[in-house]
RNA sequence: GGACUGCUAGCUCAGUUGGUUCAGAGCGCUGCUUUGACAGAGCAGAGGUCACUGGUUCGAACCCAGUGCAGUUCACCA
C-alpha cells in the first residue's frame, strides 16, 4: 500500500473513535480488577469547551488511558453541570431575543425552554469531548439535574437540615442585582477600582455646626440611621447626645460612639447605613439602630429612599452628588483606590443586602475535610502551592448561602403555611405529614406552599463523585462500593473552594471516606503573551477549528508539552505545529520501516547480524528501559509534561535519528529478519507508551505497521514489565554517538561530503571493545572501509587528522589535504580550557580544608577528575606536537 | 496590609540530598545540506554574572537573611 507523504489526522480520528466505542473499550463494569475511577469536572451546559477544559480533559484522558493499559478497570464518567445562574442568564437573554419576558412565563413553561437549551448545548460539549479523543464511558453520562441526581440533592438537603447543618435566617448576604439572586461569598470576585471619596457635611441639630463624613457611596445616605465617631476622638467629644440631620431628606439620626472607628481615616466620622454595609450592619446590631433598605432587588432606589425612587444606584449617585453640591453639603472629592465585589457570573457590582436565605453551617463539615488533606489521605499536586490556601479557607470557613432566587436548579424542599411556618421534607406528601406532626392539622382550605427558590449549583456538584454512581439515592449499591473512592480528580485551581473542598466535605459526611486520593490542579490557560483568555480580547481559540487544522493528537501534544505541572499554560499554536510535525515524524518512520518489509533476507541471520548481538538493538532496548523508568516516576508525580518530553526525544532522537539509521540496510542490501522483527516490536512499544498522550495517530500506525488480529488494538494493549537499563551499554552508546558526531564535525569543517569516503579511521580499541556490529555501524555511518586500532602509531602525515577523544586520540585519514590552521586553533582553545579546569582542581585538592572536610567520595571524585583532565591535556598536547 | 509562589539562554521551563565533565531541554535563531522515511526534514553551531546584596561553607543556581520585580490569594477600615 502506498502511504501518503504526510500523516492526515482527519481521515483516521473519527474512524478510530467510533471503533473504540463500538468495541466498548471505554465502558466499564465492576469486576475483579482494581478500579481506576475518574469523574469529569462537569462543564457548564452554557456554552462550549474552552482551552482550560481542553487541558483538563487531556490530562484526565492520559491518566485514564494509561491506567486502562496498566491492568486497571478504568472508568471515566462524563457529564455536565446545570450551572444555575449562568444558564439562567443565558436562557433569559435567549427568551428576550425572542421577545419573551421570563416573568410572563410560569415556572413550568420556563423550565421547558431551559431544558431545550440544555439539550442543545450539552450535546455540543459532549461532541467536543469526543473529538478530543477522551476515553469516557458514554453510558454513564450524568447531568446534575437528572431525576436521580435531583432526588439526591433534595435528600441531602433534608438530611443536613435534620442534622441542623442547614438553617434558614436573615443575614447580610451578597446580592447580584443583575441576576437578582443571592450569591455565596465565593461567587464574588473583587477588583481594584478607582473610586471617589466624597466628603459630606451633616448639620448638627440644635447648632450651626456640621459634622463631615467621608463616603464612597453618597447614594446610600438615605439609608443612614446614625453617624458614628470614636469615643476617644477629641474633635467630637462635645457632641455626645446630639442628633444629626441627614441632608436632602432631613431625617434625624443619633450620633453614636464606637471604638470601631478609625480616627485617622477620612474625617473620623462614619455615616452608618446598616442595610447596605456589613460593618454598618454589625454596628447597627450593637447599637440597636434601625435598618432602612433603600435599594430594590434590581439595584434601583426603593421607596424607602424617598428621593430618586426607581433610579439605578449609579445614576442616582451622580444626581445625589449634584444636589449635595448645589445645596452646599459636598465639601470635597478625593480620588480613592478601593476594591469592589463583582458577581462572578453577571459581572454586576454586588450589593450587600439583608435577606432571608438558607445556609449550610460549614464548621462541622470542614474539620474532616481538613484532616483528610493534612493526614495525607488526599494528596494535592502540586502541594506546596495550594496546601496553605486550602487550610486557611477551611479553618476560617464561613456559612454557605445556598439559596438562589432562580428557577433553574433543584427547588428547595421547604413548605410554608400561611403564617410562614415551614417544614422541610423530601416531597409535598411528606411535608404535609411532617407539618401535621409539628404544627397540627392544616386549617380548612389552607395549603402548604413550596419555597420558590432553588439551590446553588455547587450544592449539587459537591455530590458528583457519589451520585454519578447513585451513592446517595441507592446507598451501598454495587457500583458505588466498587468505584468509590475515585482515584484522581483533575481540575482547575480556581474551583478549589467552590468544588474540591466541598466534595471532600460531602464525601466524608455521606461515605465517611475521601472522594479521591489525589487532586491534580492544572494551571490557567493564558495566551502567548500571558494574558487571560477572554472573549473581549479575542484570544480564546475555537477548539474544533484547532482540531480541524492540526488534528486532535497535535492539540493534545501542544497543550501538554507546554504545560508544566501546576504552572499556567501559555497557549501558543507553535506547540500544536510541533505536535503535528511529531505525528509526521512517526508517520515517516513507519514508511521507512514498511519499506524494509519487502527487502528481508531469505537466509537466516548469521551470528554477526543477529538481533541479540546487534549493538543497535541492545543499545535501544536499554535506552528505552531508561526512559520507561523515568516516565514511570514522572507520571506518578503528575509531571506529565516532562514525561511527554522524554518520550518525544526518545522517539525522535534515539529511535529515528540514531537507532533506525544504525539498523538501516545499506543501498540495495537485504534487511535482517531478526533485526526487523525487533524493530517492529520497539516501534509497537513506543506507540503504546505514546498512546495515552496521542491516541489516534498511535492506534493508526500500530495497525499499519503489521496485520493485527481482531481485538488487538493499542487502546487496550497491556503494558509489559520492563527492566532497569544496563548503564555500560548506555555509556558505550554515548561514546558511539560522540564518535559519529566528531566524524560529522570533521566533515563539516573540511567540506567533505558524506559520499566522499574517509579512507581510514584510527581508534583506540579500548573504547568500543570487540563488538563487530558496532564497528559495522561506525563504518557505514562515517563512510569508511578501514578501522585501525594503532593509535600510538599515528603517523605524522598531512592526510591524518588527529583529534582528542574521551582522553584518547582518534584519527581520520583522507585523500585530500586538510586545513591545519583552523584545526590547531580549535585544539589550543580546548587545551586552555582544560588547563584552567585542571588548575581549579589542583587548587581544590591542595586546599587542606577541602581534603579534610569534604566527604571521601567527593575527594576521590575530584582526584579522578584530575586524572581524566591530565589525560585529556596529554592527548591534546600529543596531537598538537605530533 | 497579610500569606504563598516565582525570578536560570530571545521565549517556555528542567535542574532530585550544596561538589565546575552541571549550567541543561524544547521552541526560536545562525550556517550548511535537496534523488533513497521525513524541508512538516537532516547535520553542525551560537546564546546565560542562574534578579540583586550580604551571610553560612573548603565549596552555593541550590542553604540563610535582606532588597527589588512579577504573579496568586486572603482581608470590613468608611
Amino acid at each position: 500500500m502506498e502511504l501518503s507523504k504526510h500523516y492526515d489526522p482527519a481521515v483516521t480520528e473519527s474512524g478510530w473513535y467510533a471503533r473504540w466505542n463500538a468495541n466498548h473499550y471505554f465502558n466499564s463494569f465492576p469486576d475483579d480488577r482494581k478500579p481506576f475511577t475518574v469523574v469529569i469536572p462537569p462543564p457548564n451546559v452554557t456554552g462550549v469547551l474552552h482551552m482550560g477544559h481542553t487541558l483538563n480533559e487531556t490530562v484526565q484522558d492520559i491518566l485514564v488511558r494509561r491506567a486502562r493499559m496498566s491492568g486497571f478497570n478504568a472508568c471515566w464518567v462524563p457529564g455536565s453541570d446545570h450551572a444555575s445562574i449562568a444558564t439562567e442568564a443565558r436562557v433569559v437573554a435567549m427568551l428576550r431575543d425572542k421577545g419573551i419576558d421570563k416573568n410572563s412565563l410560569s415556572r413550568e413553561e420556563y423550565l421547558k425552554y431551559a431544558y431545550d437549551w440544555k439539550e442543545t448545548y450539552g450535546n455540543i460539549i459532549y461532541d467536543q469531548i469526543a473529538k478530543l479523543g477522551c476515553s469516557v464511558d458514554w453510558n454513564r453520562t450524568s447531568f446534575t439535574m437528572d431525576d436521580h441526581y435531583y432526588k439526591a440533592v433534595i435528600s441531602v438537603f433534608v438530611d443536613l437540615f435534620r442534622k441542623k447543618l442547614i438553617y434558614r435566617g436573615a443575614r447580610m448576604i451578597h446580592w447580584d442585582p443583575a441576576a437578582r439572586t443571592a450569591l455565596s461569598d465565593e461567587e464574588v470576585e473583587y477588583q481594584d477600582v478607582e473610586g471617589i471619596l466624597y466628603f459630606i457635611r451633616y448639620p448638627i441639630i440644635g447648632s450651626d455646626e456640621f459634622i463631615t463624613i467621608a463616603t464612597q457611596r453618597p447614594e446610600t445616605i438615605m439609608g443612614d440611621t446614625a453617624v458614628c465617631v470614636n469615643p476617644q476622638d477629641p474633635r467630637y467629644k462635645n457632641l455626645k447626645g446630639k442628633q444629626i440631620n441627614i441632608p436632602l431628606i432631613n431625617r434625624q439620626v443619633p450620633l453614636i460612639f464606637d471604638d470601631y472607628i478609625d480616627m485617622e481615616f477620612g474625617t473620623g466620622a462614619l455615616k452608618v447605613t446598616p442595610a447596605h454595609d456589613i460593618n454598618d450592619y454589625n454596628l447597627g446590631l450593637k447599637h440597636g439602630l434601625k435598618v432602612i433598605n433603600t435599594l430594590n432587588e434590581d439595584g434601583t432606589l426603593s421607596p424607602a429612599a424617598e428621593i430618586f425612587v426607581g433610579m439605578d444606584r449609579f445614576e442616582a449617585r451622580k444626581k445625589i452628588v449634584e444636589r449635595l453640591r448645589n445645596e452646599g453639603f459636598l465639601m470635597k472629592e478625593e480620588a480613592y483606590a478601593t476594591r469592589l465585589g463583582f458577581s462572578q457570573r453577571s459581572q454586576a457590582v454586588v450589593e450587600p443586602r439583608i435577606s432571608t436565605q438558607w445556609f449550610v453551617n460549614m464548621k462541622p463539615l470542614a474539620g474532616p475535610a481538613l484532616e483528610q488533606v493534612f493526614s495525607g489521605a488526599i494528596r494535592i499536586h502540586p502541594g506546596e502551592k495550594f496546601l496553605a490556601t486550602y487550610k486557611y479557607w477551611l479553618e476560617n470557613v464561613k456559612d454557605w448561602c445556598i439559596s438562589r432566587q432562580l428557577w433553574w436548579g433543584q427547588r428547595i424542599p421547604a413548605w410554608y403555611d400561611n403564617k410562614k411556618r415551614f417544614v422541610v421534607a423530601e416531597n409535598e406528601e411528606a411535608a404535609i405529614a411532617a407539618y401535621r406532626q409539628e404544627f397540627g392539622a392544616l386549617q380548612e382550605g389552607e395549603i402548604l406552599t413550596q419555597d420558590e427558590d432553588v439551590l446553588d449549583t455547587w450544592f449539587s456538584s459537591w455530590l458528583w463523585p457519589m451520585e454519578v454512581f447513585r451513592g446517595i439515592t441507592e446507598p451501598g449499591n454495587r457500583e458505588i462500593r466498587y468505584y468509590y473512592p475515585g482515584s484522581v480528580l483533575v481540575t482547575g485551581q480556581d474551583i478549589i473552594f467552590f468544588w474540591v473542598a466541598r466534595m471532600i466535605m460531602a464525601g466524608m459526611e455521606y461515605m465517611n471516606e475521601r472522594p479521591f486520593s489525589d487532586v491534580y490542579f492544572t494551571g490557567m490557560v493564558r495566551d502567548r503573551l500571558g494574558r487571560k483568555m477572554s472573549k473581549s480580547l479575542g484570544n480564546s481559540p475555537d477548539l474544533l477549528k484547532l482540531i480541524e487544522k492540526y488534528g486532535a493528537d497535535a492539540v493534545r501534544f501542544g497543550i501538554m508539552i507546554s504545560s508544566p505541572a501546576g504552572n499556567d499554560l501559555l497557549f501558543d499554536e507553535a506547540g500544536l505545529e510541533q505536535g503535528r510535525n511529531f505525528n509526521n515524524k512517526i508517520w515517516n518512520a513507519l514508511k521507512l520501516v514498511k519499506g524494509w518489509q519487502g527487502r528481508l533476507a531469505e537466509s537466516p541471520d548469521k551470528t554477526e547480524s543477529s538481533a541479540e548481538m546487534n549493538f543497535a538493538v541492545v543499545w535501544f532496548e536499554n535506552r528505552f528501559n531508561q526512559v520507561k523508568n523515568e516516565m514511570q516516576q514522572l507520571i506518578a508525580a503528575f509531571k506529565l509534561s516532562e514525561a511527554l518530553k522524554n518520550l518525544y526525544s526518545l522517539i525522535w532522537d534515539d529511535f529515528c535519528s540514531w537507532y533506525l539509521e544504525w539498523v538501516k540496510p545499506g543501498y540495495e542490501q537485504a534487511m535482517s529478519p531478526a533485526i526487523y522483527k525487533r524493530t517492529i516490536l520497539f516501534f509497537d512499544e513506543l506507540l503504546q507508551w505514546l498512546h495515552p498522550f496521542m491516541p489516534f495517530v498511535t492506534e493508526e500506525i500500530y495497525h499499519l505497521l503489521k496485520d493485527r488480529g481482531t481485538g488487538d488494538d493499542l487502546c487496550i494493549k497491556q503494558f509489559g514489565a520492563f527492566a532497569d537499563p544496563d548503564l555500560r551499554v548506555l555509556g558505550t552508546g554515548g561514546h558511539l554517538r560522540a564518535l559519529l558526531t566528531a566524524g560529522r564535525e570533521f566533515r563539516q569543517q573540511h567540506q567533505m561530503k558524506n559520499t566522499e569516503p574517509i579512507s581510514r579511521i584510527v581508534l583506540p580499541g579500548e573504547i568500543f571493545g570487540d563488538n563487530q556490529s558496532l564497528y559495522a555501524i561506525i563504518r557505514r555511518q562515517l563512510n569508511t572501509s578501514v578501522i585501525d586500532f594503532k593509535t600510538n602509531e599515528l603517523e605524522k602525515d598531512q592526510r591524518i587528522h588527529v583529534i582528542p577523544f574521551l582522553g584518547h586520540q582518534i584519527g581520520f585519514e583522507t585523500e585530500k589535504k586538510i586545513d591545519a590552521v583552523k584545526h590547531r586553533h580549535d585544539l589550543e582553545e580546548e587545551l586552555s580550557y582544560y588547563q584552567g579546569f585542571l588548575e581549579n582542581l589542583n587548587k581544590k585538592l591542595s586546599n587542606e580544608r577541602f581534603v579534610k572536610n569534604a566527604r571521601p567520595e567527593v575527594v576521590a571524585l575530584e582526584k579522578k577528575k584530575k586524572e581524566d583532565t591530565e589525560e585529556k591535556i596529554a592527548a591534546i598536547k600529543l596531537t598538537l606536537n605530533g
